[in-house]
Formats: C-alpha cells, structure tokens, sequence
DNA sequence: CAGTGGTCTAGACCACCAC
DNA sequence: TGGTGGTCTAGACCACTGC
C-alpha cells in the first residue's frame, strides 16, 4: 500500500520546512494574537513599523497582515489600520435543534439566533432590512418552482449583530401566492415564527433541506459583514416542504466563515 | 427602518466600482475560464505575456492569479505555469442518505462515496493509508471519551479522488477497547462497512452528529489535496453515537471548499 | 539551458482617517 | 496635515521544470 504521500515529498528537513518571510512574519503575529498579547479591539502596530522592526519591507509586511485578515483575526480600515476582530469562540449553528418543537417557546426563526448568541455571553441583535413583494434570484424561483424574473415571491431580509459585530444575513423567500395577505407578509411574524404561520395555513412544513457551499462573499454582503475580500462566507440555502413535496420557502443564510460552525444530528435506523 | 447599508456606502458611480487592476485582470480571466474558453486541463499565458499583454507589471499579473488560485479554478506548480482545475461540477455529499439503509446494498462507507462520485461521471478511487493502533489528536480524543496521548484508538486513515483528483481525506478513529481483534481493525471492513460491525458487536449506532467548520489546510493536507495554501477546505467531524450515547466513532473528512457542497435533510414533527 | 512562478525590495502615488 | 493601508512599478534573485 505504501504511502502516498511519499510519491510528493522531497526529504523532509529536520527542523522545518523554509517558509517565505511573510508567512513566517503571519505566524508570528497570529500567535501573539492567539496568546493574548493582543486582544480584541487591539490595533497592531503599523505595517511601517513592523517592516522596520523586523527588517523587511512594507510589502511583504503588507503580505503577512493579509493572511491573518483572510482567516478572520484582524480587520483593517483605511486610513486607520489593523485591528484584531477575532472572537474568543465561534458561534455555532445546531441545525436540526433550532427547527424542533416551534411551538414550544419561540425557538424558531429569532429565537434560535437569540439563543445560539447568547450561549456566548453576547447580546444578539436582528434587525429587518425588507419584507415585501419582490423578484427572488433565479435559483430560488427554481427551487420554489415559480416563475423566474417576476414579482412573485415575498421577502423577508434580515441582519444579525452578536453585540456589535454583524455575523449574518439572512434572506427568506416565499411564493407571493401563498404569503400575499398573511401574517407571513409582515414583519412581526407571530408567535412561533413563520413555521407556525406555515402550519395555520395548511401548509405545515415536514420536511427540511439545507444546502452548504463556500464562497467569497459579494461587494454588498462584505460591506455589511464588515469582510475582508478575501475572505469566504457558508452559503446555507434552507428550503421548507410540506407533506406532498411542496416548497413553501427558501432561505439564504450567508455567515463568515471565520465566525461560525455548523452542527447537524440525525438518527440511524 | 431605512436601509442600513446606505450608513457606509458612498454615491455609487453609475457605471461600476473603481477596482484595483489586479481584481479586474482576475475578472477577465475568470470570465475566460467560466465561459469555456479555457478548459480543464489548459495552461494559462505565463504571466510575464499577460502583464506585457495587459500593460501591467508582473507583480499585478502575479495577484490576479492568486485570487483565481484561492477560488480552486487553477493550480500552479512551480516552473511549470498555472492549469486550470476547476470541476465542471461541485461534488454533492448527502450527509444523511449516505448513512441510510446500510444493509440494503452497501451505501455505506465507501459505497456512499463511490455514488457521490459516479454521480458526476467520474471514477471514484480509495486508498487505505494506514489502519491501526494510533494515537488519536486530543480533540477526538476528547470527543470519544478516551484518554488523551495514548495509543488507545484504531486509525482508518483513507485517501479518496474522483478520476485523478485528490478530493478527500478521510481518518476514522475507534476506542481501541471496541476495535481490537474485531474486523473493524481490518483494512476490508466487510458488507455494509463498520456500521454494520459496529450492530454486530451490540453497539449499533442510533445517531449521528457532524460539525462543519471551515479553515485553511495543514502543509500536510494541502500537498495530498494539491491545494494552494490559501485555499480552505471543510472540516467536517462526524460522530457515531450508541442507544445509550456513547461515542463509538469519530471520523474527520477534509474536503476542498472548492470542490464539494454539503446536503443535509431531516424531518419536522 | 531557458522559461516558469515565488518572493522580496525600494520607491511611489493614492484614498482615507483623525486631528 | 500627517499617519494609515491599497496598490502599482521596476527590478532582482531564487527554485523549479523540461529540454
């Protein structure tokens, strides 16, 4: 059988393999990060003072600094420069959990963000930014099997702050056939979220799907989630159906990636 | 409510957003693969044509390529050039059908992955890197309830392409107190993979949790997946519980963000 | 050997921020 | 206005590939 590996492999050194200066120059300053020399809401010293404290050039600096903001520790705005943003833990998403038992006790929609927040000792935040008739994406008219490019869905597109950190969008659509009139079509959507609105209707939802991709994030979606280019956000694409197969909604989640992990829990038979 | 975006956006020009040389160069060449006219397989221009090409400096030329390398659309080797890579499809993992029925036709384990693959029009390969007595990290350990830095769990450690990608790393971890002795220590885990082992030992498995995290690869994982550093790739930590929830199971895949998405789906009561 | 990309420097100009 | 980072150029040296 062998290992595989070794087909790629030159002989390994003893010590280390060379690495570029500005990937070494990122481990360093990632481990003063991680150690707690720097903590969130620190600004790193300036790229010009780095370069001349480590005796290389701004660039390179420049480089190094790049790496630690595509994994999430450090956001840098112009004309001010480099502060460290990383969390003390990742918030996580228990998929399955946050859909049981809606009418318990609010668990749905906003509550379960409430609840995945503030798990964290941190004051979550929604804010909607749109509910109305609109043209949904391609995609999701496919998936909802309406038509696509027409006014014919409801939308409901929300914002979500963990204090004062922007952590996710979340994007709704629904056939405007089914929400035109409801409580689905306004802001506040009741008690037990939409999924009890599905329910009163006719159309209670038995069946969920999500779809998981990873993808960098649009000019619009960086801007609110405060993202460096260059890093990548989930794409969680939840989609409802109801006992004879129906699609009644289709939900755009998108979360840095850097913020969030995601859990989901089924039983064998 | 207004529209929160308008807090931190400027008069938008009416044609585009003035961006850097390099993200444009990056755009044209992503434009030139996605269309088709350079397929899988081609080598780019070497980058000093393209900068002479565009009238930029090699350094720009050099950026442009990179954002397409963290995208997994090309890969570069060193004295060679950069040759696109990019799928024609993303790989689909429908994490819960994969475990379902495991006796019906041997769906599981390799089964599941082979179908993923075929799916596609591709041909699945699996190679076994090492089944033994190992140390398991201290995460998993940790997750199966054993103690932490000894040799005290089975590895079944599996490397996995579709044609001659490398797609997946795959390494499954069992308490060596259930595995020893038993043919889940086997490289060939016989009919219907260890979780109808795990059934025959009266340990079946009743439920199943996964977490997904996303971060950037080991030097190790990313010289067998042929990942450039700056790609990411899933973590994805699946957990095999017994009846009365012990963990007999942990199983870590690595998989390029670049090449697979992620299905789950689950019933609502 | 020539051709490739990886990395680095020195220097420059710009947009943006805070004062 | 001075300090920040974003970007770009010109030029250089290196490691690696394939002839």
């Amino acid at each position: 059988m062998g290992d595989p590996y070794r087909r790629r492999k030159r002989p390994r050194p003893m010590i280390e393999q060379p690495k570029s200066q500005f990937r070494q120059l990122a481990e360093i300053l990632r481990r003063r990060i991680t150690d707690g020399e720097w903590r969130r809401g620190d600004r790193l010293p300036g790229e010009h003072d780095l370069a001349a404290q480590y005796g290389l050039s701004r660039h390179t600096v420049n480089q190094a600094v790049g790496l630690l903001r595509r994994d999430g520790l450090v956001r840098v705005e112009r004309g001010k420069g480099a502060v460290v943003t990383v969390l003390p833990q990742q918030i996580t998403r228990a998929a399955v959990a946050r859909y049981q038992r809606p009418e318990r006790e609010r668990e749905q929609a906003r509550g379960a963000f409430d609840a995945e927040i503030r798990r964290l000792g941190m004051a979550p935040h929604v804010e909607y930014r749109r509910v109305g008739r609109a043209t949904p994406p391609a995609e999701v008219a496919a998936l909802l099997g309406i038509d696509t490019g027409e006014q014919n869905a409801l939308i409901r597109d929300r914002l979500m702050w963990a204090d004062d950190v922007p952590v996710q969008i979340a994007t709704t659509f629904i056939p405007w056939t089914i929400a035109e009139g409801t409580q689905l079509a306004e802001q506040d959507s009741g008690p037990g979220g939409i999924i009890s609105r599905f329910a009163e209707l006719g159309l209670a939802q038995t069946r969920v799907t999500e779809r998981i991709t990873v993808r960098t994030p649009s000019d619009e979606e960086g801007q609110f989630l405060e993202l460096d280019p260059d890093q990548c956000v989930y794409q969680l694409v939840h989609t409802g159906w109801t006992a004879d197969d129906q699609p009644v909604e289709v939900t755009v989640h998108t979360m840095p990636v850097a913020l969030w992990r995601l859990d989901y829990e089924w039983p064998l038979d």
